[in-house]
DNA sequence: CGACCGTTTGATTAATTTCAACATCTGTGG
DNA sequence: CCACAGATGTTGAAATTAATCAAACGGTCG
C-alpha cells in the first residue's frame, strides 16, 4: 500500500515513460511532487469554463470528461479521461478554462500547481517534451473527432468512439477477444458523438446485431477486435502510440 | 521589397509577438531563419497522411486547411490557417503526418526545417513558449469545431465558422460594419462544417435573409458584427486572442 | 464560343430527432 | 429483505432536418 499522492506520480510516471521514456533521474523528480488528493462522487465538475485555473488535475482512477454546451443547452463531450491521463495541461500556460471538466463515474483525482509543473519541465526538459507530446496527441485526437462527428453516420460514428476508448484502455495486449467494462450511459456515448440517446441505444443494438460486440449491463465483449475496427473506420495512428 | 524569406520571418514574428510578446533578441533570431519559399496553385497537398515530416510551413499569403478522409470518401476540413498560421508545429516532436495539408487557394510558403525550429526554441525558451501556445490554442479551437458540428444545427454552424473566419482575421480592430472577402467555395465550406454543398447554399440564403450578412461573389458584408455573433452563438473566447 | 467550375433551385429520399410510453436496473431507507 | 424512487435502457410512431438526385444558371478562362 503506497500513499495517494505517490499513486498519482506512479500513474503520471507510466504514461509519461509510455510517451518518450524516463531516465531515474525524471522518474525521481516526479516521484517528488506532492499530489493534493480527493475522492470525488461522479458527475463532479473539476473546471468550468471561464474559471481561472492554477492546479492541474490528474485522473488517479475513475472517468471523467471535456464538455461544451451551445446556446440552445446542447451538450457536447469532446474528450474521455482515464486513470494517467492529466486532464489539464494547457494550464500550464493558457489560464482561462474555454470548457468543462467533469468526473463521469466516482473517482480519485490529484491535483498539482501548474507552477509546480512548470518548473519540473524547466528542470527536465525532456519531461517538458513529453507533456508537449501529450498536449499534440490530444489534439489529434480531436481532429479526428472533428472528422467522425461530421462525416461518419451514427452506426459507424458510436462504434468508432468506443473503438478509441478500447484502444485508449488497452496498452498493447493484442488479444482479438475480450471484455470489458463500458464505463458510460448511452447519454454520454450520444453526448460525445452528437447523437441523441435514443438513437445510439438503436445503433448498439445495429452494431450486436451485425456482430460488432455484444453488450449487456456495461459489459462490452468483443470477439474479433479486428473486425470491429474494420467495421468502425478505425486506424489507430492518430493516436500516435508508442509502437 | 524584402525578400521572400524575410517576409516569411516577418509573419511568423507578429504572430508570435501577438502571442507572448517578443524582445529585441528573440525577433532578430526569427529573422535569421532561411525559409525555402514555395509558391504554389490553388489544391496543392503540402503534406499528406502518413508522410513522414522534416520540414514545417508557413504560410505567408493565401489560404491552406487541414482535412482527413473517411472510408467512404466524405472529406472533413478540421482547420483553416492563413497568413502567418504555421500549418504543422506539431511535427517539431511528431514526425508522422496524421491528416492532410492542402491549399485552398494560390498561396505563398515557406519551408523550414523541424530541427532549426527546435534548436531555435533551445536557445530562446520563449519563443518554445510561444509555439507551445499556438498549438494549445489549435487544440481548442478543433474542440470548438466538436461542439459546432456536434451539436449546432446546420445554419448555426455555417455562421459559427464564418464568424471564426472573421475573428481570426480581423486582428483588433472593432468596426461594426465591414466587408471582406470569403476565400472559399461553398463546398469547402461544407467541407468545414459536415454538411454538403447544396445544404450551405440553403443556409447562406437563410442568413442573408435573416440580415445576419450579404454577400455575393464571394464578397461579405457585414452590417452589424454583434448581430452576426448572436446568431451563430459565436463567443471568441475559446480562441485566447492576447487582449 | 464552349467547357468547366461553382452556385442556385426544386423534388424526393434517407437519416436522425423528437415525443411518448414502458421496462429494467440500482441504490436507499424502512 | 422488500418497496420504492430515480436513473438508465428500450421500443414505436411521427416530425424534422439534411442528404441526394437532377437540372439549370452564371461567370471565367483558354
Amino acid at each position: 500500500m503506497i500513499g495517494a499522492s505517490a499513486e498519482a506520480a506512479q500513474r503520471l510516471t507510466e504514461k509519461l515513460d509510455r510517451l518518450i521514456g524516463l531516465t531515474t533521474i525524471e522518474r525521481d523528480a516526479i516521484a517528488a511532487l506532492q499530489f493534493r488528493i480527493e475522492y470525488v462522487p461522479a458527475h463532479t465538475y473539476l473546471v468550468r469554463e471561464g474559471d481561472t485555473v492554477t492546479q492541474c488535475c490528474i485522473v488517479i482512477n475513475g472517468y471523467a470528461c471535456r464538455h461544451k454546451v451551445e446556446r440552445a443547452g446542447g451538450r457536447q463531450i469532446v474528450a474521455f479521461y482515464m486513470a494517467g491521463d492529466i486532464l489539464n495541461l494547457q494550464h500550464i500556460l493558457l489560464s482561462k478554462a474555454d470548457d468543462n471538466l467533469q468526473t463521469t463515474t466516482k473517482a480519485m483525482v490529484g491535483w498539482i500547481a501548474t507552477e509546480r509543473l512548470r518548473q519540473l519541465g524547466r528542470e527536465h526538459p525532456c519531461i517538458a517534451k513529453a507533456f508537449a507530446i501529450d498536449v499534440l496527441i490530444d489534439a489529434s485526437i480531436f481532429r479526428e473527432w472533428v472528422l467522425n462527428i461530421g462525416r461518419r453516420d451514427a452506426k459507424i460514428r458510436v462504434a468508432h468512439m468506443i473503438c478509441e476508448f478500447i484502444a485508449r484502455r488497452k496498452t498493447l495486449d493484442t488479444l482479438s477477444s475480450f471484455s470489458m467494462t463500458l464505463p458510460f450511459t448511452q447519454e454520454q456515448i450520444a453526448d460525445a458523438t452528437g447523437l441523441t440517446a435514443v438513437h445510439v441505444n438503436r445503433m448498439l443494438r445495429a452494431l450486436t446485431d451485425e456482430g460488432a460486440f455484444a453488450h449487456q449491463n456495461g459489459q462490452l465483449t468483443i470477439s474479433d477486435w479486428k473486425k470491429l475496427q474494420t467495421i468502425a473506420d478505425f486506424n489507430p495512428g492518430y493516436l500516435h502510440e508508442a509502437a
